[in-house]
DNA sequence: TCAGCTGCTGACCGATCGGTCAGGCATGCT
DNA sequence: AGCATGCCTGACCGATCGGTCAGCAGCTGA
């Protein structure tokens, strides 16, 4: 079942993702994964150093631009500015990335205790803050909160959506439904 | 071990609530929730029939108020009153079995596929209608999904304020977010 | 021609899963 | 005393999990 050019690494990649988003991370084994591929276990293990590295690899071009947004959070001058920053570069993110966040659907919250993604953690809690406007007013961070697990959580039902449809959609949610910080 | 008044049957079913909250249902072993109550597995399985069977008894409460909403929903006599009925009983329904719902944190997809659950997958598709208001326009359904979502999976988050704070500020967060219907 | 590397396979490993089963130990009724 | 019943245990089952390993084709450069 040897290839002429071997694309083995990528048609797995490509195939973990569409499972993980079917059945999630820890719904879909390694088996599923061979099987939608069309070689053995052992083959994607040869590819991949365990299983973790397949998500790891899948999620990487999204970390960045979420760490980068991150880093742009940080770098807002005032509250209301570091609240823009936040709702836009999210729902950018959402919109570009929903057929990765999909993959995480209900696991993220189990995934980032994990050492591998431990800084995101920090990083979704500074996204909450700006998106709060004002942390510890209570009705704020429940929106920012409700907003941001919302919007992780639905869209990857959001697939068949056009961005020029989605973007303005979840944007407009955001901005109404958020307090105006300052 | 054998205790002067069997009581075993409702400390299962608590220690589950608080693993199947903590892990997720699936991330939860028999013998989590045996180790937690400090009897054996096969205890667990005396007093259910098997694992589903202790998810059901603890989700029952939840799911007769989730029908009671859908019937409330149905008795609507326009668009606009489905709308409030839905995003008031819903928000309800999120603050008072918020411990209850963050029990299916990111499952609940999967488990609605599940037959024993099969028809809260209708009522859900009606109570998304009813928030949405126009349910053919693409935002609306957005919107009504990502708030749907949201609070779902947020409302575990908030075990710890007071229902006269969080009720308020949900039912604010949706009738700001949703578009008026009509 | 042949060594060596790449890509891959099937067999196997220990761990853990949900679930079953025979039996034991109290307790209460007859 | 004898027996049934309720509650629970430890041993065990087959399935599945992530992961390992020896080895086998086929291509490549010396």
């Amino acid at each position: 079942m040897a290839r002429a050019v071997p694309e083995t690494h990528d048609e797995i990649l490509t195939a973990a993702a569409r499972r993980f988003a079917a059945t999630g991370y820890r719904g879909t084994s390694l088996q599923d994964i061979a099987r939608e591929v069309g070689c053995s276990k052992a083959a994607v293990l040869y590819h991949f150093a365990n299983k973790e590295a397949i998500l790891t690899e899948l999620m990487a071009p999204a970390i960045a631009v979420f760490q980068d947004l991150g880093d742009r959070i940080d770098r807002a001058t005032d509250p209301a500015e570091a609240q823009r920053v936040a709702a836009e570069g999210f729902v950018d993110l959402a919109v570009r990335f929903r057929r990765e966040i999909a993959v995480l659907r209900g696991e993220l919250p189990e995934l980032l205790e994990h050492p591998a993604f431990a800084h995101l953690q920090r990083i979704s809690e500074r996204l909450i803050d700006a998106l709060a406007g004002h942390p510890e007013r209570p009705s704020a961070r429940i929106a920012a909160l409700v907003l941001l697990a919302g919007i992780s959580e639905a869209c990857g039902e959001f697939l068949d959506i056009a961005d020029e449809v989605l973007r303005p959609a979840l944007l407009a949610l955001v901005t109404r439904g958020l307090e105006p910080a300052g």
